[in-house]
RNA sequence: GCGCGGUUAGCUCAGUGGUAGAGCACUACCUUGACACGGUAGCGGUCAGAGGUUCGAACCCUCUAUCGCGCACCA
């Protein structure tokens, strides 16, 4: 309900007008039909968390979101609806019939994720949001390549590139993923053409490309074959003369030290082809079968079935010498999974611009990476970058615009008339227009500053930070550094003003407990939206966040989800607690003459946490700032500090009473602001409920340091509640020690001579849930009274029958132990380096400690010895 | 082959030179006036291994093992 009104009252709009400084975040624009995934939630949830607290801290802030088109994602997800529910291709319908299809499934699956962000309470910009195929956007990649194309930099050529048979489009080499695959390596005999009866083996582990081969190729100082070189051999399918060729770029160590050149289907033959002018043929279609009539056996297998088929068929005729198992690496297409194939094809292609600036801005630091080890990353695919295959044999997308003459072909031709600009040429009827649309990198990588108004620009470009997940650092982050440099438009003389972004913070990614990645297949991820049934938005978003280390992957259990649900329930309660005793108070103003020694104490934890929540976040720490608070909130303010002000605020001293509450407030109002970038909607609704500020949490300044300078000793008075809670935790375990059930009112004596604990008894009773404490500096007590020494005095439990045995067992085993650490401590004392060496400060600390543990010592054996 | 990151309690993880921590799980007690999605107490670690630096190492250095990731190779 809160998120409603949010948005009702714009909230989260931004204005380029405001003298505020800025805060700006692009979100990493989701697929247009994909789904909440934790990934998500954890990406998305860190950007609300910056977004929230820099509008707290008074910036004009600036998220804005929206979502990507998806190219090859989106096209293959339809097709296969098509196929499933029509059993129709998408060349049955036509490209204009089919686009219209897309854009139907885009209508009924597309932006479902725009309405799962809100229901996360994501603080974005809505009436900003983007979309890649906006017609402004899409108007922009087309100026880009036209651009790019002008300067030469965007060429059309025939080339090696990875083809993906199963989506059936060329991919950029990032796409690919090479995995080990098992398999077998074959060595085949090759017959001499002038020497009947002498054979070369090679060693491949692709038989089915042996008709392809246009060569045979050994080292040129590889003594074994030098003979060879310049006669030919017989290829053993499709028989033909094939050239005896050296090249530098053979392993003589690999197989047998021969290889066969196959041009057309491997990226280093292709070279070696080009250096020796060799015909290259090529024996597959577009979608991995084999194209060739000549060995009819072959013709229109899968690459696979003909791999099993060729080596049989090697076999029969004796030129098969034998075949090992074998492990190597093969592409994968990361779209669609399917083996990669090194194919020629004819291609538009970047080279990119700015890639030594590009390396500059990071290695100096003008874009700060979170955490820097990706820098190194980073500069290593830009060192060794090449050529980008910008060209998809994708409809859904933006097309390219280009145009070739019509002449003899109608298809792209680089040897045709190109004509290329936004408009088609003045005379259509004799151009064609190219085909196939860019790579969605290839739009995505403006999306920094082409979501962006001149004027939006103006005031909220560079972004502060972007916020994505590691994996796309070579895809995403890259390409859109080189983009701000190269064409942001207004560009400045100041590189600083070009970058997209100044810092970069890379998220864990989410993997599940066994280690593996989340995916749909494996069924291992869970569904956000029931997690947040379950456990709340808030509950979600903090139980994440204090799970997500940096610069590590996230193993993902739905107890940590749970855990930060029961936090919500625990903030919940203690607020609900405060409400029981009045309305809370805005201004809580607190009284230094005052505050109780506990109230003290609790405010300069909650100094120290501000302290430490601030540099956490300097370093992007989420993890670090969520723990802080989840055990601020937790022990020091529920355990102790709530528990230990009962007393105050029970009693009927209205004075106390009040200062008590007033601390509550003050506390209480911090540590929401804190919790707020966190958890948006429950802190909103108690900073409501109690009235603790004017308008609306989201625009409160974040809590400042409480000035304890008027208080009197407060190291001292700190010292003294450390004392205070150590006995109760000694007193406690004493309890638990003797079997005494903790809902059973006792009594304890604390035998002291310090006069001032008195005032602090009913908070010990209270604490130790005791019938009474008394104090008593003389008190004897009876053998088998059980005792515990505390930084107070001895404490003593009044039971009845004590038993005797019981506690002689109990007294020893405390007395080991103190004795075991008197001596550790006391062994290094007697060290003369350690004492020479170490900083005086750590030296008194230890000598303060032996005194105590011997102090202590004494007394338990003095407890001992009176059990005769 | 090159580079990066990890290895701490049964589990998930904090902890960058000075007495090993949290939550969960487990055990015992407890529905005591916010909270059983809770409270109290307890059990549980030669900090992957070996060497080194240091008065002192989970922490710094070297090596090894092991897991994960990226790049290159991949006939």
């Amino acid at each position: 309900k809160w998120y409603q009104r949010w948005l009702e009252n714009r909230d989260f709009v931004a204005n380029p007008e405001s003298s505020k400084p800025s805060f700006s975040i692009v979100m990493p624009p989701p697929n247009i039909t994909g789904v909440l995934t934790l990934g998500h939630v954890l990406n998305n949830t860190i950007q609300d968390i910056l977004a929230r607290r820099a509008r707290m801290q008074g910036f004009e802030v600036l998220w804005l979101p929206g979502m990507d088109h998806a190219g090859i994602g989106t096209q293959t997800a339809v097709e296969k609806h098509l196929r499933r529910t029509e059993n129709k291709t998408r060349h049955d319908l036509g490209r204009e019939e089919f686009l219209r299809r897309v854009l139907e499934w885009q209508d009924k699956h597309g932006g479902i994720i725009i309405e799962q962000l809100k229901r996360l309470g994501c603080s974005c910009d809505w009436s900003r949001q983007r979309y890649t195929l906006d017609d402004a956007y899409a108007a922009a990649v087309q100026k880009v390549f036209i651009d790019l194309y002008n300067k030469g930099l965007i060429y059309c050529g025939r080339r090696m590139i990875n083809w993906d048979p199963a989506a059936q489009t060329a991919l950029s080499d990032e796409e690919v993923i090479s995995k080990p695959q098992k398999g077998y390596l074959y060595f085949v005999r090759y017959e001499i053409v002038e020497e009947p009866g002498r054979f070369l083996e090679v060693a491949t582990t692709r038989p089915e490309t042996i008709m392809a081969d246009t060569a045979m190729a050994f080292h040129p100082s590889d003594k074994r074959y030098l003979d060879l070189l310049g006669k030919r051999a017989w290829r053993p399918l499709a028989r033909e003369k094939i050239p005896i060729i050296a090249d530098e770029a053979i392993d003589p160590e690999f197989g047998t030290g021969v290889l066969k050149v196959t041009p057309a289907h491997d990226a280093l033959d292709f070279e070696i082809g080009y250096r020796h002018d060799l015909p290259i043929i090529d024996v597959l279609t577009s979608d991995g079968r084999i194209n060739c009539p000549t060995v009819p056996e072959l013709h229109g297998l899968d690459r696979f079935e003909a791999r099993k088929k060729a080596a049989e068929l090697l076999e029969v005729t004796g030129l098969l010498a034998k075949a090992e198992p074998y492990e190597n690496n093969i592409g994968f297409s990361d779209r669609s999974d399917a083996p990669i194939e090194p194919r020629i094809s004819e291609q538009w292609f970047l080279r990119y611009p700015k890639t030594k600036e590009a390396l500059a801005v990071v290695r100096d630091r003008l874009i700060r990476f979170f955490p820097a080890h990706w820098e190194k990353v980073y500069a290593q695919w830009l060192e060794n970058i090449h050529d980008w295959c910008i060209s998809r044999q994708v409809w859904w997308g933006h097309r390219i615009p280009a145009w070739y003459r019509k002449e003899k072909s109608e298809t792209r031709n680089s040897k045709s008339e190109i004509y290329v600009g936004i408009k088609p040429p003045s005379d259509p009827e004799n151009w064609v227009q190219d085909e196939d649309t860019v790579d969605t990198w290839f739009s995505s990588w403006l999306w920094a500053y082409e979501t962006m108004g001149p004027q939006t620009r103006k005031k909220f470009y560079p972004t502060s930070v972007l916020v994505t997940a590691a994996d796309i650092i070579f895809f995403w982050v890259a390409r859109m550094i080189i983009a701000g440099l190269e064409f942001k438009p207004g560009k400045s003389s100041r590189i600083e003003d070009n970058i997209p972004f100044r810092h970069v913070f890379f998220t864990s990614i989410v993997r599940d407990r066994q280690g593996r990645k989340m995916s749909k297949s494996l069924g291992n991820s869970p569904d956000p939206l029931e997690l947040i049934d379950k456990y709340g938005a808030d509950g979600l978003r903090f139980g994440l966040m204090r799970i997500a280390p940096t610069g590590q992957d996230i193993r993902f259990d739905e107890r940590q989800i749970e855990e930060g649900r029961n936090f919500a329930t625990k903030l919940w309660n203690v607020a609900r607690f405060r409400q029981m005793h009045g309305p809370g108070d805005a201004e809580a103003k607190i009284n230094a003459q005052a505050l109780s020694i506990f109230a003290v104490e609790v405010l300069a934890r909650l100094n120290e946490t501000i302290d430490a929540i601030e540099s956490a976040y300097r370093e992007y720490h989420f993890n670090l700032v969520a723990q802080r608070l989840y055990d601020f909130v937790w022990r020091d303010y529920c355990d102790w500090f709530v528990e230990a002000a009962k007393t105050d605020i029970f009693s009927e001293d209205e004075a106390k009473k009040k200062s008590a509450l007033a601390v509550m407030d003050l506390v209480l109002s911090a540590t929401l602001r804190m919790l707020h970038p966190f958890m948006p909607h429950l802190t909103e609704e108690i900073w409501s409920l109690l009235g603790l500020g004017k308008g609306s949490i989201q625009f409160a300044a974040p809590p400042e340091k409480v000035a304890l300078d008027a208080v009197a000793d407060v190291s001292e008075s700190r010292r003294f509640v450390s004392a205070n809670y150590e006995t109760v935790q000694t007193a406690r375990n004493l309890r638990s020690a003797s079997k005494l059930p903790s809902n059973k009112k006792i009594r304890f004596i604390l035998r002291t001579s310090n006069k001032s604990i008195s005032e602090q008894i009913p908070t010990l009773s209270r604490l130790l849930n005791a019938e009474e404490v008394t104090l008593d500096p003389k008190y004897e007590a009876p053998a088998g009274t059980p005792v515990a020494v505390t930084p107070l005095g001895e404490i003593f439990l009044a039971i009845a029958a004590a038993d005797q045995a019981r506690e002689r067992e109990r007294l020893g085993k405390e007395i080991a132990k103190v004795e075991a650490e008197a001596r550790t401590v006391e062994a290094k004392l007697q060290n003369d380096a350690f004492v020479q060496r170490a900083p005086s400060a750590v030296v008194e600390e230890h000598r303060r400690r032996l005194n105590d543990l011997n102090e202590q010592l004494a007394k338990l054996k003095q407890a001992r010895d009176g059990l005769s």
